[in-house]
DNA sequence: TTTGCTTTTATGTATAGACATAATTGCAAA
DNA sequence: TTTGCAATTATGTCTATACATAAAAGCAAA
């Protein structure tokens, strides 16, 4: 069984991200969660000073807590969830499943992946749209000796991220971001104008050693930006 | 009096930011935190539970807490110094401040740097060379009210970047990356095609709540790219 | 030397209670 | 009606304690 402190938080996710809770609605206060839970109020209250850290909440003394309203910016990079992030920004989301395949990698794809060529992954390709726009084309990759089960997955509820983040969370992760210019095919889907100026997300995630997954996500780029705050570090 | 729990935190990003603890350096236990601040475990222990969550800090059970290894810093940190990327790199590195005035800022900028619009900035447009091929074009504000000295720099040894960073390090800043089509101007001091997808880098930095300046660096697509490590966010 | 067990230790999660604080609500006085 | 004070209430911070758990370290048997 899972701590209590993980299963109150995926519980409020949920309820969130399904839109059950739509931004502005009234969280349950504490002492009703902990009464629901059966724990103390510090296990309640840590779960949602998270939330609240993380944007997803906000929470006022004397009036309570209330699901956060859409946010202006977020740091992409930390974008690993579109539906999540559309639930946040309040806008209808929605993915179709463009090509699926299973192929073995080519050298190139060997190289990044550290694996050997003529692995066999099974390869998407997704649209992720939002309000009827299109926002985002992802080319995913997923190495089926590390999630065999993705195999027989039709991808009906949940989008491949959204699907193998909840499967198999990832412990590292490689980022490469990209400006390119997006070729006749790719603005054809996302309704762009060829030679468009795109961001390319490309990610790559491994779970103790063992590799999960790639994604190469193009984002509009007269739409996204990332967002993100830095310390330095000597 | 601040709480506690501030002040804890403070101290250990202060110490970490300063460099007196570098990425590796154990953090002192928590039960020697404990005793240092007079509080309880719990107290300690939320401070350095949401430094880990941030990325700062890396803790193991037995192991103890540790400064955690540059990470998402590194990928936009990176390429902040041009002399030591070069010299890194192995190439020749050159740069050519293509124009320098001081101006009232405008509204937009105002609004981005939360400054009363109007206030003065040294503007400074410089070409980064490397290898006798335009690499980057540098759009930089300094704020003369945080670094008056920026008026009689005559940046003759070392680009404004860079005599800043040495001068004024920085203890905050926003990142934004953009992909952007080239412009006409753009393309020809970056000898570049016009329209080719570039990454535009805007960085603005504070110290201690001051701002110091704004950067937007923008790179040909063709031929540069952020990497960077991340850790999943709590 | 290697393997397997036990101990130690630092962090992880959780509890029950306490007082502080900010903001709303309602009541009362001007 | 309006202003101002007091009560209420939900969150914010903190304590002291308890047991769980992962990992390193030490020890002992094969």
């Amino acid at each position: 069984m899972k701590h209590l402190h993980q299963r109150i938080r995926d519980d409020i996710e949920a309820k969130i991200m399904s839109g059950e809770w739509p931004p502005g609605h009234r969280i349950p206060f504490e002492h009703e969660l902990m009464a629901e839970y059966g724990c103390s109020r510090m296990t309640v209250n840590k779960v949602l000073s998270t939330l609240a850290a993380n944007g997803l909440i906000t929470r006022r003394r004397r009036a309570g807590t209330v699901v956060a309203e859409p946010s202006s910016q977020q740091a992409v990079l930390q974008i690993q969830d579109f539906a999540l992030e559309a639930a946040r920004a309040g806008v209808e989301y929605r993915f179709k499943i463009l090509s699926r395949s299973i192929e073995s990698i080519d050298a190139a794809a060997a190289q990044r992946t550290g694996l050997p060529a003529g692995t066999e992954m099974l390869c998407l390709s997704t649209l992720h749209i939002m309000d009827d726009v299109p926002q985002a084309l992802e080319q995913r990759l997923i190495d089926l000796a590390t999630v065999p089960e993705a195999d027989k997955e039709p991808f009906k509820d949940s989008p491949p991220g959204t699907w193998l983040l909840r499967r198999v969370p990832w412990t590292d992760a490689e980022h490469i971001v990209r400006a390119v210019n997006a070729d006749g095919a790719m603005a054809k889907k996302l309704q762009i104008q060829k030679g468009a100026a795109c961001l390319m997300l490309e990610r790559r995630t491994w779970q103790a050693g063992a590799f999960v997954t790639e994604a190469r996500i193009t984002y509009p780029g007269d739409r996204h930006q990332l967002v993100g705050r830095f310390s330095p570090v000597a």
